[in-house]
DNA sequence: GTATATGCAAAGGTTTTGCACAGCC
DNA sequence: GGCTGTGCAAAACCTTTGCATATAC
């Protein structure tokens, strides 16, 4: 998979007529590091360690920054709002809320899906937006032996 | 609608061996008189309102407890977790992401999406859990003509 | 009387905000 | 040099927890 190099969004806020500041480097190139959910907290954990001193609100800005350009967005899991690279945006999460198990519906598979929901309602839905809750095969096996 | 009786409830509480004080009562009477969601702050605040004193703490531990004994649930929506009664579940939210409208889908048309889901992965989706996000009618058109 | 529920107060955690200073362009 | 971004500190929230007291049964 080509990931866009960290240079393509930094060129992105160039044009916008952001600045690039160290912080800021280093927030975008480990969030272009990160494969999947990329939680606030986490992330000002991990970019602290790289570069000690850069400050939460400065994470926390930089990512609304980020989700306001089109480079991130947010998704909500069972854990709460987290945030992953708009581009990874295709593909739908279950959650098992027995095991806490992650499977993955591709948006192929949730095409089906859309078009259900859009023929009865006229609603246009986003599937990567929410989570989807329920049991996974094995915890569906497990609890239906009871 | 033939809403359980706040009794109902007290019964089942009762029949637990957990006791009914007037807090709890003023809570579960509260609750039963909301239809939809219930978050805790707001309800912390009517509670409030009708019988001051009632301490946050309570009306948490109420939430939680009442949510182990099966009255109610939570879902995930665009503002963080809520709650609402169990035998209201019966509906998938649709929340639009542009001007927050809020639709619903039976379980019945629901039913169609969930069978999908299973043919494909075995996994047992709880559609109610999680709201589904995207664009309702009005936004979509008004989006689309741009 | 005894186990349970509540109030209180404090802590915990995440996120936001105002303001002065630093630094990118 | 001017304007944007950052750090700092504080505040704002929401939620949880420990402990002593009150109370339902």
């Amino acid at each position: 998979m080509a990931l866009p190099p960290t240079t393509d969004v930094i060129e992105l806020l160039r044009q916008r007529g952001l600045r690039m500041t160290p912080q800021r480097r280093a927030i975008v190139a480990e969030i272009m590091r990160t494969q999947g959910h990329i939680s606030p907290t986490e992330l000002a954990r991990t970019v602290q360690g790289e570069m000690p001193g850069v400050n939460a609100s400065t994470i926390y800005r930089t990512l609304a920054l980020l989700e306001e350009v089109g480079v991130l967005a947010h998704a909500h899991l069972e854990g709460g709002a987290e945030y992953h690279r708009a581009e990874e945006a295709g593909h739908v999460h279950l959650t098992c809320s027995n095991c806490g198990a992650e499977d993955d519906l591709s948006m192929d598979e949730a095409g089906a899906l859309i078009r259900l929901i859009e023929r009865h309602h006229g609603f246009h839905p986003d599937l990567t937006h929410f989570a989807i809750g329920g049991l996974c095969a094995d915890c569906g096996r497990e609890l239906a032996a009871k």
